[in-house]
RNA sequence: GCCGAGAUGGUGGAAUGGCAGACACGCUAGCUUGAGGGGCUAGUGAGCGUAAGCUUGUGAGAGUUCAAAUCUCUCUCUCGGCACCA
């Protein structure tokens, strides 16, 4: 007894600041298990079953070289439902491998002299190590590793059926750099306030030859999620995304002597406007621009283009800068009215969408309306508002109201307008109603070492060549210089750089960017399947039999970069034939952040949380469930200490329970019921919220049946069978979440390995049900008193019982009883006057 | 500015039209122990009361209902997304 008093104070001791006890060695009973398990190859799954396949995915992480809390909370909670999946019956395929590619491996390249591959490899190394901790049900024999060249041969590989198919082009366009990461980035990688997602450094614009990917082809499918159990939020960002607009393209004539061009399209969603517009809007990086400025109005021009190519990202886009611009000298005619309308560009029109000119109506648009009261341009009012006398507008107009000024258009309610325009213009071959989208193509080239070389080839005499997919892949070289200019490496490196033309034979040059490391992951959940065929980048059987993913987990912050990618890729290689199914992920759940001290974890801050010290501690089961008890998992979690030493009170009182003796005393027939009855209803409880991944309420209901046991231990009510039964169901219930526990107490209470290979308990919906049920009785709503009664009993028992209350009597004395509201199995309302 | 989610004890949260605060943390008291830690038992929204009990209470205000944390409207705040998209 002092012996052991001694050796829990030294334990507690060693737990430093988590002053807790344990009366069973976790660390120890989950490394046995950790190798018992990968000896056996208990997780080891195949294709070859009769059981319904269920695939479940948690996004993979980067290869940073830790694992750190987060992590954990994105991949434990999943684990615990790929266990419970595969319990139910399930042949559960739930792969883990690291996203490789990316600039923080170049970054120590070019810090600390070690090769990006060799960085990445320890990483991927150390990080191996810290997720087995984690006691999941991964087939290490699936992993990948997208840095691997018999993983990036096959990235090549779909870059090249791309191309084949006229899905990746090369184009050159104004594009986004970061002068940090020293490369272009995609339009989803620049945050909304113009900063470069990675390093917050302000993005400039460039004008360079890149490879895109025709994603915009895609973009109305991308906007169908039907048959997907996606979040609302994430498929409306998607489709915010996206961007679709009707509208109407409409021809101003131009007619400028020595100008080709005899016209100038603008995109509008108003053609019910048209008749009040006073001015048109070119962007400046318009090419029409240098053509129609008069040459009095040149320098201006000149020097107000120069001025918007100066301005960062943010500047341009804060929506709070003034609208400022120049007119051009030239004018455009409205052929609706005849108008001759003068031509300005400003910075607030935008190249990239629609047609990069805008017919500006300030009577109608707040944004032209400011720029008109600051150059003093006519407003046309052509939409009137209700009771408007004619009276010069204060503000633009934008709400619904019948057309003036207008033509035969005169009285048209302006939402019956903008079709019966579009009409007229496509009558008179004026216009033509489009759809226009705020999506651009898929910006693919990275001026970067460390991603998957562009598999093309330039050819002075055959031009841009394809590599021939036989010579696949086209290697990463090792003897490149890392230099700290920044600038790829690749671009100097003769052995890479030159090459012959598959074609000629002759001198030829590779391409020296790499491919964004979105297109690595766009595909990778194909490759799980089988990950080690070397004779395709996908094995067809397997994937058919697998895909697509029917859980698919991860962070929110992808909405509109990997996951759109993954389905616009998805969708691709389906019109290729390769697959035969259009969407790669059937259900996705968003996890929530866990934070600490109310605040996002940072080195900065000093508040982050290193789990590997926890699982040394307290064990990687306590560790999994406290993540899942903490907070709804979509929600987040603030980590506590105080928190999880109530976890791990509670998994030593589970060990208590199932190791200690159970002695039988006073057997109660009645006891018994109770029990049975908790224990099904427990099933049901547990069961429906893993299914429903509310997983901190499934820890709550697995504490409150532990509860239950303690007091029926306490009390000896139970035959010694019904306990052990009792105790069995416990353990079963536990095992997704406490892997290791309920293995080591399956064992303990005698019986056979592994708990994990067991059918997961099923409840009789009779036997879950109450016999007995407490009925709430109220007084005009107020809750008066209680009565406990049968399930089965009748309206009229119960009226008849509550009535006959002393209690209830006494509120009833000298009133009358108005009304009787009876919820059967609730309560009974007595309203009274 | 627009769109979406949310606001419940000292804390994390539970309850989705029917007993508000399950389950935990923390706190208080008692027991156990050589002290500390740990463990166990009881209590714990607030107010009044020795108690039974009463009153009050889910961001604020109004409404629907026999009954509202839950449904509807208005407002405040917090978080996330979008933001010159013509």
């Amino acid at each position: 007894m002092q012996v052991n008093r001694l050796v829990a104070t030294m334990r507690a001791n060693l737990k430093g600041n988590l002053n807790m006890e344990n009366t069973y060695n976790q660390v120890e009973i989950e490394r046995k298990w950790q190798k018992r398990w990968e000896e056996d190859n208990l997780y080891k799954v195949n294709e070859h079953s009769d059981r319904p396949k269920w695939y479940a995915l948690t996004m993979f992480p980067y290869t940073s070289g830790d694992l750190h809390i987060g992590h954990w909370y994105a991949m434990a909670p999943s684990d615990v439902h790929a266990r419970f999946k595969r319990m139910q019956g399930f042949n559960v395929l739930h792969p883990i491998g690291f996203d490789a590619f990316g600039l923080p491996a170049e970054n120590a390249a070019i810090k600390r002299g070690i090769h990006p591959y060799q960085w990445t490899m320890k990483n991927v190394e150390n990080m191996r190590k810290q997720l087995k901790t984690i006691g999941a049900i991964y087939d290490w024999d699936r992993e990948v590793i997208t840095c691997q060249p018999d993983y990036y041969k096959w990235t090549q590989w779909f870059f090249l059926k791309l191309y084949q198919h006229g899905l990746a082009y090369r184009s050159k366009a104004p594009v986004n750099w970061c002068p940090r990461c020293q490369t272009v980035l995609a339009n989803e990688q620049v945050l909304a306030n113009g900063t470069c997602e990675r390093c917050d450094e302000p993005v400039v614009r460039k004008d360079l030859e890149q490879w895109f990917f025709r994603i915009t082809k895609y973009a109305d499918e991308l906007m169908q999620h039907e048959g997907l159990d996606w979040p609302e939020r994430i498929k409306t960002m998607q489709n915010n995304w996206v961007g679709k607009s009707t509208g109407t393209d409409i021809s101003f004539e131009l007619n400028i002597p020595g100008v080709e061009e005899k016209e100038i399209r603008v995109f509008t969603t108003r053609a019910d406007t048209v008749y009040g517009v006073t001015f048109m809007v070119l962007a400046p990086e318009n090419p029409l621009v240098e053509k129609i400025t008069t040459p009095d109005m040149k320098a201006d021009v000149e020097a107000y283009i120069a001025k918007t190519r100066r301005f960062t990202e943010i500047e341009r886009l804060s929506t709070e800068k003034e609208k400022d611009g120049v007119f051009t000298g030239a004018y455009v005619t409205n052929r609706l009215n005849g108008d001759k309308v003068p031509v300005w560009i400003a910075d607030y029109v935008l190249a990239g969408y629609g047609t990069g000119a805008v017919m500006a109506v300030p009577a109608h648009d707040e944004r032209d309306f400011a720029f008109a009261k600051k150059y003093n341009l006519p407003v046309k009012v052509v939409i009137s508002p209700p009771d408007w006398n004619g009276a010069p507008l204060e503000a633009a107009y934008t709400d619904e109201g019948k057309m003036v000024n207008s033509a035969q258009f005169d009285g048209t309610p302006n939402k019956e307008g903008i079709g019966k325009v579009a009409e007229f213009l496509e009558e008179k071959g004026w216009g033509k109603r489009t759809i226009s989208y705020k999506l651009r193509d898929w910006l693919i080239s990275r001026q970067r070492y460390w991603g998957a070389p562009i598999p093309m080839i330039y050819c002075q005499k055959c031009g841009i060549v394809p590599v021939p997919e036989e010579e696949l892949p086209v290697l990463l070289p090792e003897d490149a210089e890392f230099k700290p200019t920044g600038e790829s490496p690749l671009k100097y490196c003769a052995s890479f750089v030159n090459t012959t033309c598959p074609e000629c034979g002759g001198a030829a040059k590779r391409e020296t960017d790499t491919m964004d490391t979105f297109m690595c992951s766009s595909w990778y959940f194909l490759r799980y399947a089988n990950a080690h065929i070397d004779t395709a980048a996908f094995d067809k059987e397997a994937v058919k039999y697998w895909l697509p993913v029917d859980l698919y987990t991860g962070g929110a912050e992808h909405a509109v970069m990997h996951l759109f990618y993954a389905r616009f890729f998805t969708k691709a290689i389906r019109d290729m034939g390769l697959i035969d199914f259009g969407e790669p992920f059937i259900k996705l759940f968003n996890q929530g952040t866990i934070i600490s001290n109310k605040q996002k974890m940072s080195k900065s801050r000093g508040n982050v949380v290193n789990p590997d010290s926890y699982v040394s501690r307290l064990g990687a089961d306590t560790v999994r469930c406290y993540l899942m008890f903490v907070a709804p998992w979509e929600q987040g979690g603030d980590w506590n200490d105080n928190g999880i030493a109530g976890i791990n009170r509670w998994l030593n009182r589970v060990w208590k329970l199932a190791t200690e003796a159970y002695t039988p005393n006073n057997v109660d027939e009645e006891e018994f019921r109770n029990l049975q009855r908790i224990i099904h209803q427990t099933i049901k409880k547990v069961t429906q919220d893993i299914d429903k991944i509310r997983y901190n309420t499934m820890i709550s209901t697995l504490m409150e049946y532990t509860n239950y046991l303690g007091k029926v231990k306490d009390n000896g009510s139970v035959s010694q069978k019904d306990w052990e039964e009792a105790v069995k169901t416990l353990l079963l219930l536990l095992a997704p979440s406490a892997p290791h526990l309920a293995e080591e107490l399956w064992l303990q209470t005698g019986h056979k390995y592994s708990i994990h290979n067991w059918k997961w308990p099923e409840w009789d919906e009779t036997l879950a049900q109450d016999e007995e049920i407490p009925i709430i009785i109220q007084i005009n709503g107020k809750t008066r008193d209680k009565v406990t009664v049968p399930a089965s009993i009748t309206e009229e028992e119960a009226k008849e019982i509550i009535l006959a209350k002393p209690k209830v009597k006494t509120y009833i004395e000298g009133n009358e009883i108005i009304k009787i509201i009876y919820v059967p199995k609730k309560l009974l309302n007595l309203v009274i006057k």
